[in-house]
DNA sequence: CTATCTTTGTGCACGCGTTCACAAAGACAT
DNA sequence: ATGTCTTTGTGAACGCGTGCACAAAGATAG
């Protein structure tokens, strides 16, 4: 999953625990599936759930907002919905722009989950002048010499960036410079931004290697059950050190480095 | 960012703390880039820069790999990207099958950065029987039919899945049943899975609610901040609670119930 | 060989997040 | 009205992650 804000670092906004934020909207889906099915009422116990998380987590989850439960009773659906979408503050409207019209800026623009809670496609940017013009998703796509403007006049204020990870630190300062204070990174760079400006990131490749990770620890511990002898690449770390005079790798030569 | 495994409650794998692992990804990233400049060594604090953290932080991550440093001089580059490499399991070749070729899909298929650094998309599978055949980024599209087959054939213990909310959890057990152990989820469902596989979910929608609710907060902060009243939808709980008979926000009526 | 200087590796303390376990609160039946 | 039963809300304990601050290690110069 993509993970951690960088800067503000962990202040509690206004007494609400960040995991916690971090898990509202997925107490507000489940609430919403139930919404559509008409329930009226749910428990902790069934709420958590639907939402993969335990009972009590969820239960000083909504602590913190107040005590919408009735004991014996449960959670009234409709009102949690309610109050968890003001909380997030979805019950305003949130103009977003999308910079880097490529496969996964296209991907996203016609993204169905975008349009619903408040979220509202409000342009695209590319810097390629080709693509100027050119309607994605039913959105024309703007050139990106008009960055500062389209941001303005949208009034956005929460930016996408799907760039190559070449442009997006400057296209990143080009949106905080126009006013935006929320970013949503795809690009697999560390963004450096001011004071007040939130980015969140979202790293396939990160993602990925930490599934590589768990999955090649499985695959050892497996063949350590299996009484085989555990594979050279998951012992401890080699007597062999490297040094700038000596650079090998424990096992002999070192492979090719990878490309980024 | 996708966060978030699912269970498998953060036991610490072979002694590195969950935390670390997650990061190791990003050291990686800027060692590659200092390699690809011949860059030969790097201190914790130049490193702990171009990844966007603290240098204690990164030199106690790196403490749990072994001793792989030299005092008054810092990293070996090449000696460490070769050890970060190993320690993910990216020394090996991690074939990933994609799960739903819709706009997402697709994109992921043709992204770069999957092919690099060891994974290598070996399948796409849809349920559409029209897109059996098409190549998209150059690999033919395989029916769900023959899931099971192409999963075994190509020794796939990863899989991605990018299927529509309702098809998530199917393709998911099918997956599962097939061998793999590892899951990529980028559609909006909180998935069950037996002991021993890994999930981690990327939620496009679940960042974003979390950056508006930032949002809000900033812009409440500021309005505070200039002598404005407060607005309503910042103020504490309010004393007026619903009951299954009074279903009613602290404002008067309830908004209309938002989609998924 | 000794002294100095740089940078690592880590002991320690602190704070956040999670979980347990239970008292309090309300619904509901009698 | 009283008692029972269900479920919430939370106090308290625990564990993980973070960051400070410093001793130990090695490089480098004289």
């Amino acid at each position: 999953m993509a993970t951690g804000r960088t800067h503000r670092p962990a202040t509690r906004s206004r007494g609400i625990p960040e995991a916690t934020v971090a898990r509202l909207p997925l107490y507000l889906r489940a609430l919403t599936a139930l919404s559509e099915r008409s329930v009226p009422t749910v428990s902790s116990e069934e709420l958590a759930a639907a939402a993969g998380v335990n009972s009590a987590k969820l239960r000083k989850d909504f602590s913190y907002l107040g005590s919408y439960g009735t004991r014996g009773v449960g959670y009234d659906v409709e009102y949690l919905v309610y109050q968890i979408s003001r909380e997030l503050g979805l019950t305003q409207d949130w103009p977003v722009a999308i910079v880097g019209i490529g496969n996964l800026g296209a991907a996203l623009a016609n993204y169905g989950g975008f349009a619903s809670r408040g979220f509202r496609v409000a342009a695209l940017i590319d810097a390629d002048p080709a693509m100027a013009g050119t309607p994605v998703a039913g959105i024309p796509v703007q050139h990106t010499d008009d960055l500062d403007r389209i941001i303005s006049d949208n009034g956005v204020s929460i930016g996408v960036i799907t760039t190559p990870p070449g442009a997006a630190q400057q296209v990143c300062d080009r949106l905080v410079a126009a006013g935006v204070t929320s970013i949503l990174n795809f690009a697999p760079t560390v963004l450096s931004v001011p004071d007040g400006v939130d980015v969140r990131k979202v790293d396939l490749s990160i993602e990925l290697q930490i599934l590589a990770f768990h999955e090649q620890r499985k695959a050892g511990e497996e063949a350590a059950a299996d009484g085989t002898a555990a594979p050279a690449a998951d012992e401890p770390a080699p007597p062999v050190r490297a040094t700038p005079t000596n650079r090998k790798g424990p096992e002999g030569d070192m492979p090719a480095v990878m490309p980024a």
